[in-house]
DNA sequence: TAACAGTATGTAATAATATAACATTTATGA
DNA sequence: TCATAAATGTTATATTATTACATACTGTTA
């Protein structure tokens, strides 16, 4: 069993605020929704953001320079994250299927590059907008 | 036959400079670079950057910022994107391989989305550094 | 418990990335 | 040649992210 991280205080405020959400947020409505619990700088909200995504407990959306929770287990570190976004209502949701990563795992492998990680963003309209 | 696309002056000079260029390039750097040549300000740039990411000359690594120029057939609108990126010495390579596209368009599609694009980053460690 | 190391916090300033708004010019096609 | 779309030039500003430095908290171990 994995050690849990205990988060900080400015780390749980940040995720409790991100986990909440319907929507990828950014950075500065992160800090905009935190100033009134004691936060009141962009790097407490970076530095936060850093944490969290370094052990896995949201995503950045590099398309979108937004972060929301993450999906899938949530203890993880993540390592191979895939995202369906709409470009219509920006809807943004995580793919989680085994197929697709080992896939890609695979074919990380076989390219010859010692693989760290991947990103794979897919864009379109969802069900609701198509 | 697909109508070749007659590039503006700015928009010549500045996928002139990505194409020389070893390494993904950021937008102000692009600037610095051009300024000899009469282009001031950032907006110059990233309009000509934007077309040509539109028209498929150049793609943009959102993961860096930065944009390099397209390694495939250079007239295409890129729809489909996949790059390597090295963690240590920042090299990126476009990856251009028709099973992996087939697979991700195919994997979009049965997602029950109606796809127009996607991109994927994959980070590790190139042959030299690892 | 004291000392230490590692992590987190607070604050100010600034760097880096990107867009809005508006006026003008150039290219393209009917 | 007229209309339209695309590109340009310029100023200002918005948005995203980091540097630098001082301080405090947390957990380990001597």
């Amino acid at each position: 069993m994995q050690k849990q991280h205990s988060l900080s205080k400015n780390q749980q405020i940040i995720l409790d605020l991100i986990v909440k959400s319907s929507e990828p947020l950014k950075a500065y409505s992160i800090l905009f929704n935190v100033q009134k619990k004691g936060i009141n700088a962009p790097l407490q909200v970076y530095r936060a953001l850093d944490k969290l995504v370094e052990i896995g407990k949201i995503h950045k959306i590099e398309s979108r320079n937004a972060f929301i929770a993450c999906q899938n287990s949530s203890c993880q570190i993540s390592k191979a994250t895939a995202f369906s976004i709409c470009e219509s209502c920006e809807n943004v949701s995580e793919i989680s299927n085994s197929k697709l990563s080992k896939y890609l795992a695979n074919f990380a492998d076989e390219a010859g590059m010692k693989y760290n990680k991947y990103n794979l963003e897919f864009f379109g309209l969802c069900k609701k907008c198509k």
